[in-house]
RNA sequence: GCCCUGAUAGUGUAGUUCGGCCUAUCAUGUGGCCCUGUCGAGGCCACGACCCGGGUUCGAAUCCCGGUCAGGGCG
Protein backbone atom coordinates (compact mmCIF):
# COMPACT_ATOMS: atom_id res chain seq x y z
CA UNK A 1 0.00 0.00 0.00
CA UNK A 2 2.72 2.80 0.97
CA UNK A 3 6.42 1.79 0.39
CA UNK A 4 8.89 4.20 1.05
CA UNK A 5 11.59 4.04 -1.43
CA UNK A 6 14.02 6.83 0.13
CA UNK A 7 14.38 8.88 3.04
CA UNK A 8 16.55 11.90 3.59
CA UNK A 9 15.98 13.24 7.06
CA UNK A 10 12.37 13.88 7.06
CA UNK A 11 12.02 14.30 3.13
CA UNK A 12 10.61 11.24 1.75
CA UNK A 13 9.71 9.08 -1.64
CA UNK A 14 7.44 6.61 -1.81
CA UNK A 15 4.49 4.58 -3.36
CA UNK A 16 0.84 4.89 -2.76
CA UNK A 17 -0.54 1.74 -4.15
CA UNK A 18 -4.40 1.01 -4.22
CA UNK A 19 -6.25 -0.89 -6.86
CA UNK A 20 -3.79 -1.41 -8.73
CA UNK A 21 -3.65 2.38 -9.10
CA UNK A 22 0.00 3.77 -7.71
CA UNK A 23 1.05 7.36 -7.42
CA UNK A 24 4.86 8.16 -6.03
CA UNK A 25 5.37 10.06 -3.10
CA UNK A 26 5.56 13.17 -3.13
CA UNK A 27 2.61 13.83 -4.91
CA UNK A 28 0.37 16.64 -5.75
CA UNK A 29 -3.25 16.74 -6.29
CA UNK A 30 -5.74 18.52 -8.18
CA UNK A 31 -8.54 19.17 -7.17
CA UNK A 32 -12.53 18.01 -8.79
CA UNK A 33 -14.45 18.54 -6.23
CA UNK A 34 -18.00 17.22 -8.57
CA UNK A 35 -16.21 14.86 -10.58
CA UNK A 36 -14.57 17.46 -12.86
CA UNK A 37 -11.54 19.78 -12.46
CA UNK A 38 -12.79 23.55 -13.47
CA UNK A 39 -12.31 24.00 -17.03
CA UNK A 40 -10.19 20.48 -17.19
CA UNK A 41 -11.41 17.29 -18.23
CA UNK A 42 -9.96 13.74 -16.71
CA UNK A 43 -8.15 13.09 -19.74
CA UNK A 44 -6.32 16.30 -19.38
CA UNK A 45 -5.34 15.19 -16.11
CA UNK A 46 -4.23 12.21 -17.16
CA UNK A 47 -2.00 13.71 -20.04
CA UNK A 48 -0.72 15.80 -17.39
CA UNK A 49 1.02 13.39 -15.71
CA UNK A 50 -1.57 13.42 -12.63
CA UNK A 51 -1.78 10.64 -10.59
CA UNK A 52 -4.24 11.20 -7.74
CA UNK A 53 -7.19 14.14 -7.76
CA UNK A 54 -9.73 14.83 -4.63
CA UNK A 55 -13.16 14.66 -5.25
CA UNK A 56 -15.86 15.81 -2.65
CA UNK A 57 -18.35 13.64 -0.88
CA UNK A 58 -20.58 16.78 0.24
CA UNK A 59 -20.90 17.96 -3.33
CA UNK A 60 -21.05 14.59 -5.03
CA UNK A 61 -23.88 13.32 -2.76
CA UNK A 62 -26.22 16.88 -3.51
CA UNK A 63 -27.30 16.74 -6.74
CA UNK A 64 -28.61 15.07 -8.81
CA UNK A 65 -28.02 11.53 -7.00
CA UNK A 66 -25.42 9.09 -6.01
CA UNK A 67 -27.72 6.95 -8.60
CA UNK A 68 -24.88 7.57 -11.05
CA UNK A 69 -22.48 6.01 -9.09
CA UNK A 70 -23.86 2.95 -8.19
CA UNK A 71 -24.87 2.57 -12.01
CA UNK A 72 -21.12 2.99 -12.92
CA UNK A 73 -19.71 1.06 -9.89
CA UNK A 74 -18.24 4.13 -8.94
CA UNK A 75 -16.58 7.76 -9.17
CA UNK A 76 -13.55 6.25 -11.85
CA UNK A 77 -15.82 4.41 -14.70
CA UNK A 78 -18.18 7.50 -13.80
CA UNK A 79 -15.73 10.57 -14.56
CA UNK A 80 -13.51 8.23 -16.86
CA UNK A 81 -10.48 8.83 -14.70
CA UNK A 82 -8.51 6.09 -13.85
CA UNK A 83 -5.96 7.51 -11.33
CA UNK A 84 -6.27 7.69 -7.82
CA UNK A 85 -9.22 9.22 -6.27
CA UNK A 86 -9.13 10.71 -2.89
CA UNK A 87 -12.81 11.84 -1.37
CA UNK A 88 -12.91 14.45 0.87
CA UNK A 89 -15.54 14.71 3.85
CA UNK A 90 -17.05 17.79 3.46
CA UNK A 91 -15.30 19.24 6.80
CA UNK A 92 -13.51 22.22 5.31
CA UNK A 93 -16.57 23.33 3.73
CA UNK A 94 -17.17 24.55 7.47
CA UNK A 95 -15.23 27.37 6.86
CA UNK A 96 -17.47 28.79 4.26
CA UNK A 97 -19.90 30.69 6.12
CA UNK A 98 -22.27 30.27 3.80
CA UNK A 99 -22.67 26.77 3.74
CA UNK A 100 -22.71 26.07 7.27
CA UNK A 101 -25.54 26.40 9.68
CA UNK A 102 -24.53 24.59 12.45
CA UNK A 103 -22.00 22.44 14.40
CA UNK A 104 -23.44 19.82 16.37
CA UNK A 105 -21.30 16.68 18.85
CA UNK A 106 -22.84 14.43 16.10
CA UNK A 107 -21.83 16.51 12.41
CA UNK A 108 -22.19 19.27 10.45
CA UNK A 109 -24.73 20.85 9.33
CA UNK A 110 -24.33 22.28 5.82
CA UNK A 111 -26.70 24.24 3.60
CA UNK A 112 -27.49 22.58 0.31
CA UNK A 113 -27.13 25.66 -2.37
CA UNK A 114 -29.70 23.65 -4.26
CA UNK A 115 -32.22 22.12 -1.44
CA UNK A 116 -32.90 20.83 1.90
CA UNK A 117 -29.55 21.74 4.13
CA UNK A 118 -27.40 18.28 4.57
CA UNK A 119 -26.38 16.88 8.03
CA UNK A 120 -23.00 15.83 7.31
CA UNK A 121 -22.04 12.81 9.94
CA UNK A 122 -19.50 9.69 9.79
CA UNK A 123 -22.09 7.53 8.97
CA UNK A 124 -23.25 9.45 6.08
CA UNK A 125 -20.17 10.29 5.05
CA UNK A 126 -18.93 6.71 5.05
CA UNK A 127 -22.36 5.60 3.47
CA UNK A 128 -21.64 8.15 0.16
CA UNK A 129 -18.32 7.05 0.20
CA UNK A 130 -19.26 3.37 -0.31
CA UNK A 131 -21.18 4.30 -3.19
CA UNK A 132 -18.82 6.78 -4.63
CA UNK A 133 -16.08 3.93 -3.95
CA UNK A 134 -12.91 6.33 -3.76
CA UNK A 135 -9.72 5.26 -3.21
CA UNK A 136 -9.05 7.16 -0.14
CA UNK A 137 -11.71 8.01 2.50
CA UNK A 138 -11.43 11.19 4.43
CA UNK A 139 -12.58 11.08 7.97
CA UNK A 140 -14.81 13.74 9.05
CA UNK A 141 -13.25 16.13 10.99
CA UNK A 142 -14.21 19.72 12.79
CA UNK A 143 -12.13 22.43 11.32
CA UNK A 144 -12.39 25.83 12.60
CA UNK A 145 -10.90 29.43 10.74
CA UNK A 146 -7.60 30.56 11.91
CA UNK A 147 -7.48 33.16 15.00
CA UNK A 148 -9.72 31.25 17.32
CA UNK A 149 -8.62 30.29 20.80
CA UNK A 150 -7.16 27.43 22.15
CA UNK A 151 -10.29 26.39 24.41
CA UNK A 152 -12.38 26.21 20.56
CA UNK A 153 -9.81 24.67 19.26
CA UNK A 154 -9.29 22.04 21.97
CA UNK A 155 -13.60 21.35 21.62
CA UNK A 156 -13.27 21.33 17.97
CA UNK A 157 -10.64 18.97 18.77
CA UNK A 158 -13.09 16.44 20.51
CA UNK A 159 -15.53 16.22 17.88
CA UNK A 160 -12.96 15.67 15.41
CA UNK A 161 -11.31 12.59 16.96
CA UNK A 162 -14.65 11.34 18.51
CA UNK A 163 -16.36 11.57 14.44
CA UNK A 164 -12.70 10.10 13.41
CA UNK A 165 -13.26 7.30 15.00
CA UNK A 166 -16.63 6.65 14.50
CA UNK A 167 -15.40 6.81 10.21
CA UNK A 168 -13.34 3.85 11.39
CA UNK A 169 -16.38 1.48 12.49
CA UNK A 170 -17.54 2.00 8.69
CA UNK A 171 -14.35 1.30 6.54
CA UNK A 172 -15.04 -0.97 3.38
CA UNK A 173 -12.36 -2.88 1.84
CA UNK A 174 -11.29 -1.56 -1.34
CA UNK A 175 -11.24 1.74 0.01
CA UNK A 176 -8.27 3.46 2.62
CA UNK A 177 -9.09 5.38 5.20
CA UNK A 178 -7.54 8.45 6.20
CA UNK A 179 -7.65 10.43 9.56
CA UNK A 180 -7.47 13.95 9.45
CA UNK A 181 -5.61 16.07 12.91
CA UNK A 182 -6.16 19.36 13.72
CA UNK A 183 -5.22 21.73 16.70
CA UNK A 184 -6.01 24.86 14.85
CA UNK A 185 -2.12 27.20 15.74
CA UNK A 186 -1.52 25.46 19.12
CA UNK A 187 1.61 22.97 18.89
CA UNK A 188 0.08 21.08 22.02
CA UNK A 189 -3.24 20.37 20.40
CA UNK A 190 -1.45 19.56 17.20
CA UNK A 191 0.70 17.20 19.44
CA UNK A 192 -2.56 15.75 21.37
CA UNK A 193 -4.33 15.16 17.91
CA UNK A 194 -1.45 13.27 16.30
CA UNK A 195 -1.17 11.07 18.71
CA UNK A 196 -4.92 10.21 19.08
CA UNK A 197 -5.26 10.09 15.76
CA UNK A 198 -2.11 8.14 14.90
CA UNK A 199 -3.27 5.01 17.28
CA UNK A 200 -6.79 4.94 15.90
CA UNK A 201 -4.88 3.12 13.57
CA UNK A 202 -5.60 4.62 10.12
CA UNK A 203 -4.15 3.97 7.04
CA UNK A 204 -2.79 7.52 6.50
CA UNK A 205 -2.63 10.64 8.30
CA UNK A 206 -3.93 14.25 6.59
CA UNK A 207 -2.98 17.00 8.99
CA UNK A 208 -5.81 19.68 8.04
CA UNK A 209 -7.10 22.97 9.31
CA UNK A 210 -3.82 24.65 7.62
CA UNK A 211 -3.33 26.80 5.02
CA UNK A 212 -6.34 29.23 5.95
CA UNK A 213 -4.90 32.68 6.59
CA UNK A 214 -1.82 31.77 9.12
CA UNK A 215 1.78 32.98 8.40
CA UNK A 216 3.83 29.97 6.53
CA UNK A 217 5.97 30.11 9.43
CA UNK A 218 3.10 29.17 11.87
CA UNK A 219 1.95 26.19 9.45
CA UNK A 220 5.61 24.90 9.29
CA UNK A 221 5.62 25.00 12.91
CA UNK A 222 2.60 23.21 13.18
CA UNK A 223 3.89 20.42 11.49
CA UNK A 224 7.14 20.06 13.07
CA UNK A 225 4.62 19.71 16.18
CA UNK A 226 2.37 16.69 14.34
CA UNK A 227 4.86 14.93 12.12
CA UNK A 228 7.15 12.56 15.08
CA UNK A 229 3.43 11.38 16.40
CA UNK A 230 2.48 10.05 13.06
CA UNK A 231 3.84 6.55 12.19
CA UNK A 232 6.73 7.27 9.51
CA UNK A 233 5.56 4.44 7.50
CA UNK A 234 2.36 5.70 6.80
CA UNK A 235 1.40 8.67 4.18
CA UNK A 236 1.59 12.33 5.24
CA UNK A 237 -1.00 14.34 3.66
CA UNK A 238 -0.86 18.27 4.10
CA UNK A 239 -4.83 19.01 3.27
CA UNK A 240 -4.98 22.13 1.25
CA UNK A 241 -2.03 23.75 0.73
CA UNK A 242 -0.87 24.39 -2.94
CA UNK A 243 1.58 27.11 -3.17
CA UNK A 244 5.24 25.22 -3.93
CA UNK A 245 7.42 27.19 -1.58
CA UNK A 246 4.91 26.06 0.73
CA UNK A 247 5.27 22.49 -0.28
CA UNK A 248 8.72 22.40 -0.49
CA UNK A 249 9.10 23.49 3.15
CA UNK A 250 6.44 20.92 3.91
CA UNK A 251 8.09 17.98 2.00
CA UNK A 252 11.49 18.33 3.86
CA UNK A 253 8.95 18.27 7.42
CA UNK A 254 8.11 14.86 6.46
CA UNK A 255 4.63 15.42 4.09
CA UNK A 256 4.01 12.72 1.19
CA UNK A 257 0.95 14.27 -0.20
CA UNK A 258 -1.07 17.82 -1.18
CA UNK A 259 -4.03 18.82 -2.75
CA UNK A 260 -5.09 22.36 -3.70
CA UNK A 261 -6.72 24.64 -5.69
CA UNK A 262 -4.29 26.99 -5.25
CA UNK A 263 -2.72 26.33 -8.67
CA UNK A 264 -5.72 26.29 -10.81
CA UNK A 265 -7.67 29.51 -9.66
CA UNK A 266 -4.23 31.26 -10.04
CA UNK A 267 -4.45 30.06 -13.58
CA UNK A 268 -7.71 31.39 -14.29
CA UNK A 269 -6.45 34.70 -12.93
CA UNK A 270 -3.73 34.79 -14.99
CA UNK A 271 -0.73 33.95 -12.57
CA UNK A 272 1.18 31.40 -13.82
CA UNK A 273 3.65 29.07 -12.34
CA UNK A 274 7.30 28.67 -14.09
CA UNK A 275 10.71 27.00 -12.75
CA UNK A 276 11.98 31.23 -13.11
CA UNK A 277 9.49 32.35 -10.69
CA UNK A 278 6.29 33.35 -11.23
CA UNK A 279 4.38 34.93 -14.32
CA UNK A 280 2.02 37.23 -14.35
CA UNK A 281 -0.27 37.21 -17.69
CA UNK A 282 -1.89 40.29 -16.92
CA UNK A 283 0.56 42.77 -17.68
CA UNK A 284 0.74 44.61 -20.72
CA UNK A 285 4.18 43.85 -21.44
CA UNK A 286 3.48 40.24 -22.77
CA UNK A 287 1.02 41.52 -25.49
CA UNK A 288 3.02 40.92 -28.23
CA UNK A 289 4.89 38.31 -26.84
CA UNK A 290 4.65 35.38 -29.42
CA UNK A 291 6.60 33.26 -26.98
CA UNK A 292 5.43 30.24 -24.84
CA UNK A 293 4.84 30.73 -21.01
CA UNK A 294 8.20 28.47 -20.27
CA UNK A 295 10.12 27.43 -23.23
CA UNK A 296 11.08 23.87 -22.50
CA UNK A 297 8.05 23.02 -20.74
CA UNK A 298 5.90 20.21 -22.58
CA UNK A 299 2.33 20.92 -21.32
CA UNK A 300 -0.29 21.35 -24.55
CA UNK A 301 -0.47 25.27 -23.76
CA UNK A 302 3.12 25.43 -24.48
CA UNK A 303 3.45 23.54 -27.24
CA UNK A 304 1.35 25.12 -29.21
CA UNK A 305 -0.03 28.59 -27.73
CA UNK A 306 1.86 31.65 -26.88
CA UNK A 307 1.92 34.37 -24.37
CA UNK A 308 0.07 37.04 -26.38
CA UNK A 309 -2.54 34.68 -27.46
CA UNK A 310 -3.50 33.17 -24.05
CA UNK A 311 -3.13 37.15 -22.78
CA UNK A 312 -5.54 37.75 -25.49
CA UNK A 313 -7.77 35.05 -24.14
CA UNK A 314 -7.20 36.14 -20.52
CA UNK A 315 -8.54 39.42 -20.91
CA UNK A 316 -11.38 37.79 -23.21
CA UNK A 317 -12.55 36.26 -19.82
CA UNK A 318 -13.01 33.40 -22.48
CA UNK A 319 -13.19 29.85 -21.08
CA UNK A 320 -10.89 28.44 -23.62
CA UNK A 321 -8.12 30.71 -21.98
CA UNK A 322 -8.94 29.38 -18.58
CA UNK A 323 -8.75 25.58 -19.84
CA UNK A 324 -5.13 26.45 -21.11
CA UNK A 325 -3.85 28.36 -18.29
CA UNK A 326 -4.96 25.60 -15.87
CA UNK A 327 -3.59 22.86 -17.83
CA UNK A 328 -0.13 24.92 -17.65
CA UNK A 329 -0.19 25.21 -13.94
CA UNK A 330 -1.73 21.61 -13.23
CA UNK A 331 1.25 20.70 -15.75
CA UNK A 332 3.82 22.40 -14.00
CA UNK A 333 2.63 21.15 -10.41
CA UNK A 334 3.29 17.66 -11.95
CA UNK A 335 6.45 18.94 -13.55
CA UNK A 336 7.88 20.48 -10.39
CA UNK A 337 7.09 17.11 -7.75
CA UNK A 338 8.73 14.77 -10.11
CA UNK A 339 11.27 17.00 -9.85
CA UNK A 340 11.59 16.92 -5.80
CA UNK A 341 10.72 12.84 -6.17
CA UNK A 342 13.94 12.39 -8.21
CA UNK A 343 16.09 15.24 -6.44
CA UNK A 344 15.14 13.08 -2.79
CA UNK A 345 16.10 9.59 -4.91
CA UNK A 346 19.34 11.25 -6.17
CA UNK A 347 20.40 13.43 -2.84
CA UNK A 348 20.11 16.49 -3.92
CA UNK A 349 16.80 17.35 -2.50
CA UNK A 350 18.52 20.30 -0.59
CA UNK A 351 20.28 21.63 -3.32
CA UNK A 352 16.91 21.66 -5.26
CA UNK A 353 15.03 23.23 -2.59
CA UNK A 354 17.36 25.87 -2.47
CA UNK A 355 17.81 26.62 -5.82
CA UNK A 356 14.35 26.24 -6.47
CA UNK A 357 13.25 28.99 -3.86
CA UNK A 358 15.83 31.44 -5.26
CA UNK A 359 14.14 31.85 -8.27
CA UNK A 360 10.41 31.13 -7.43
CA UNK A 361 9.28 34.74 -6.83
CA UNK A 362 7.57 37.29 -8.94
CA UNK A 363 8.59 37.93 -12.76
CA UNK A 364 8.88 41.61 -12.58
CA UNK A 365 9.66 42.95 -16.33
C1' G B 1 -20.41 80.07 -47.48
C1' C B 2 -24.87 78.82 -44.46
C1' C B 3 -27.59 75.54 -41.13
C1' C B 4 -27.97 71.43 -37.68
C1' U B 5 -25.78 68.02 -34.20
C1' G B 6 -22.05 66.65 -31.03
C1' A B 7 -17.37 67.20 -27.90
C1' U B 8 -16.58 64.08 -20.31
C1' A B 9 -9.97 59.53 -18.16
C1' G B 10 -5.89 55.74 -23.27
C1' U B 11 -10.88 53.74 -25.23
C1' G B 12 -16.36 53.42 -24.81
C1' U B 13 -19.72 55.98 -21.65
C1' A B 14 -23.43 58.13 -17.20
C1' G B 15 -24.68 62.92 -15.75
C1' U B 16 -26.72 68.18 -19.50
C1' U B 17 -34.02 68.30 -20.04
C1' C B 18 -35.23 71.78 -15.02
C1' G B 19 -27.50 74.84 -12.55
C1' G B 20 -26.28 72.90 -6.27
C1' C B 21 -26.82 65.68 -3.79
C1' C B 22 -20.43 66.05 -9.36
C1' U B 23 -13.92 66.67 -4.58
C1' A B 24 -18.18 63.70 -11.87
C1' U B 25 -20.85 57.26 -13.09
C1' C B 26 -19.89 52.53 -15.07
C1' A B 27 -17.02 49.41 -18.11
C1' U B 28 -12.38 48.69 -20.13
C1' G B 29 -7.18 49.92 -19.70
C1' U B 30 -2.64 50.46 -16.86
C1' G B 31 -0.05 49.48 -12.20
C1' G B 32 -0.02 47.08 -7.30
C1' C B 33 -1.76 43.51 -3.63
C1' C B 34 -4.39 38.99 -2.92
C1' C B 35 -6.42 33.83 -3.97
C1' U B 36 -4.26 27.40 -0.23
C1' G B 37 -9.24 20.03 1.75
C1' U B 38 -13.29 25.42 -5.21
C1' C B 39 -21.21 27.08 -4.21
C1' G B 40 -18.82 31.62 -7.27
C1' A B 41 -15.43 32.41 -15.01
C1' G B 42 -12.90 35.96 -8.31
C1' G B 43 -11.63 40.14 -4.63
C1' C B 44 -9.36 44.78 -2.93
C1' C B 45 -6.52 49.33 -3.87
C1' A B 46 -4.25 53.10 -6.92
C1' C B 47 -3.90 55.99 -11.59
C1' G B 48 -6.73 58.56 -15.09
C1' A B 49 -11.47 63.25 -17.85
C1' C B 50 -15.75 67.79 -18.06
C1' C B 51 -12.37 70.79 -26.03
C1' C B 52 -10.54 76.27 -25.61
C1' G B 53 -11.75 81.47 -24.25
C1' G B 54 -15.24 84.73 -22.24
C1' G B 55 -20.09 85.70 -19.82
C1' U B 56 -24.50 85.05 -16.40
C1' U B 57 -24.75 83.31 -11.21
C1' C B 58 -23.73 82.85 -4.33
C1' G B 59 -22.72 78.43 -7.39
C1' A B 60 -21.57 75.96 -14.32
C1' A B 61 -19.89 69.37 -17.03
C1' U B 62 -24.95 71.48 -17.13
C1' C B 63 -27.29 78.09 -19.25
C1' C B 64 -25.44 82.16 -22.93
C1' C B 65 -21.68 84.11 -26.62
C1' G B 66 -17.28 83.31 -29.55
C1' G B 67 -13.57 79.88 -31.26
C1' U B 68 -11.63 74.95 -32.53
C1' C B 69 -12.53 70.07 -34.04
C1' A B 70 -15.78 66.02 -35.77
C1' G B 71 -20.24 64.14 -38.21
C1' G B 72 -24.58 65.31 -41.17
C1' G B 73 -27.54 68.57 -44.40
C1' C B 74 -28.03 72.72 -48.00
C1' G B 75 -25.41 75.50 -51.72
Amino acid sequence: MFTIIKQLNQARTGVLEINNRKAETPFFMPVATKAVGRFVTSEEYESSNTKAIIANAFFLSLSPSLEMFEKTNGIHNFMNYNGIIFNDCGGFQMLRENLLKETTANGILLKNPMGKDVFMRPEKIMHISSIIKPDVMMALDCVLPFGKTKEEYQEALIKSHKWSKECLKYKTKDTLLFGITQGGTFKELRKDSAKAINEMNFDGHAIGGLGIGEPSEKMFEMIEASVPFLDNNKPRYLMGVGKPDQILECISRGVDIFDSIYPQKNARHGMLFTFNGILDLGKSNYKFDFTPIEKDCQCLTCKKYTKAYLRYLLKKDDAVGKRYLTIHNIYFMQEFMKKIRESIKENTFEEFKKEFLEKFKKIKE
